[in-house]
DNA sequence: CACAATACCGAATCAGCGTTCGGTATTCGC
DNA sequence: GCGAATACCGAACGCTGATTCGGTATTGTG
């Protein structure tokens, strides 16, 4: 929900909320740039045409923006979990959709996931950002519980479970700093090479 | 080589570069903690125990911190890689050592870890990070040309190898977000199972 | 058309921050 | 011990940058 008074006509809501995504993808892909802080509001006016003060009637504040960012990143990821987790498919294939589903989430949205990175120990500090963090932990403990699943029926083998986790999580918030738009690889490929990786005690 | 008039009499000048490095390790864990900008002068003074001015008499300015928390980071690590690299151990033995280095110095010195991810955009876009930037690169290179000669004489087998050094940066490069001094895994177990991981299409 | 509601403007404000600098106390080396 | 170098202090400065607010233009709706 945003944030100051959207409007209720409904012919001018489209428009509002349609121009508040384009404040808030403008603000990832600056602050995936120069950084949060590094990030004037004038720069951001510039880029978004828009001057000074009309930026306010679409956001509260600058960390306002913050949270959208986050938000846009977390939510439709944790969905898509929770719906791969609830299928009754194996749990290495649940594994591997979930791999590639976050990958290709984390490729698409990069600038948003490179915030989040970059702001992280705000994020884990400060209490406005509850909601982002418990988004994050119910992502990991899916993940979790995947392997874990793997693990009790033998489908999968690790030397330590939650080193293999940690690996992973790794790997994948590490790719925005590298991926690019139609690269060598795609994002089905790269998630495949993580779950290889991952899974390489299991014989396949 | 530190920046306001480090001072000529040996006796003082034993104090002075105690006394900084004790600053810029209390600026990185401030800094690790709190985020770069989200770390006022005045809270460095308050950790250091030093008065406003006093801090400038052993740094130019609060970036002249960010570079020393790199050099510290970067140039013991380079140099131990560039040591294991001039051996002439089989490449598997040399990755396991390289990574076993790595993931103990940046377990070492997560903070100083941590203060390099967040302000990693810094570092890439601007001036004066040149050399921070090259000790980076020079170090991925050590670690493409161990995988790289270990993929030609065979005794490793990658899917991909490029995509297997990115996996390996992301895990490492991950490891200070949650690993914790005294913690179940030791840097040595945590390294081991990095490479194993890695190393998985090779036969061991 | 008319009048709200809405969209946007942009100069002014205000707080916070990094940095400076004149001064004082302490320390080393001759 | 005397002088110069050094260590440190802390109030004051200047500036950047987020936010405010009174005003104007535009837009939907009865």
């Amino acid at each position: 929900m945003p944030v100051p008074s959207p409007p209720t006509r409904p012919a001018l809501r489209a428009r509002y909320d349609a121009r508040r995504r384009e404040v808030v993808a403008t603000a990832a892909e600056l602050f995936a740039e120069r950084g949060y802080d590094g990030t004037s509001m004038s720069e951001l006016t510039a880029a978004t045409g828009l001057a000074a003060g009309g930026l306010y009637h679409y956001i509260e504040g600058k960390d306002d923006l913050l949270i959208a960012i986050c938000d846009e990143l977390l939510e439709p990821l944790l969905e898509r979990a929770r719906e791969i987790a609830a299928e009754d498919a194996p749990p290495v294939e649940q594994l591997r959709a979930l791999v590639a589903a976050w990958v290709a989430h984390v490729v698409e949205h990069r600038h948003h996931m490179l915030v989040f990175t970059q702001e992280r120990q705000a994020i884990e500090r400060e209490r406005r950002w509850r909601r982002v963090r418990s988004q994050r932990r119910a992502f990991e403990a899916i993940l979790d519980d995947v392997l874990a699943r793997g693990e009790a029926d033998g489908s999968m083998t690790f030397a330590d479970r939650r080193l293999s986790l940690l690996a992973l999580l790794g790997m994948v918030n590490y790719t925005p700093q590298w991926v690019r738009p139609g690269g060598r690889l795609s994002a089905d490929e790269i998630a495949a090479g993580y779950c290889a990786m991952v899974l390489a005690g299991t014989d396949d």
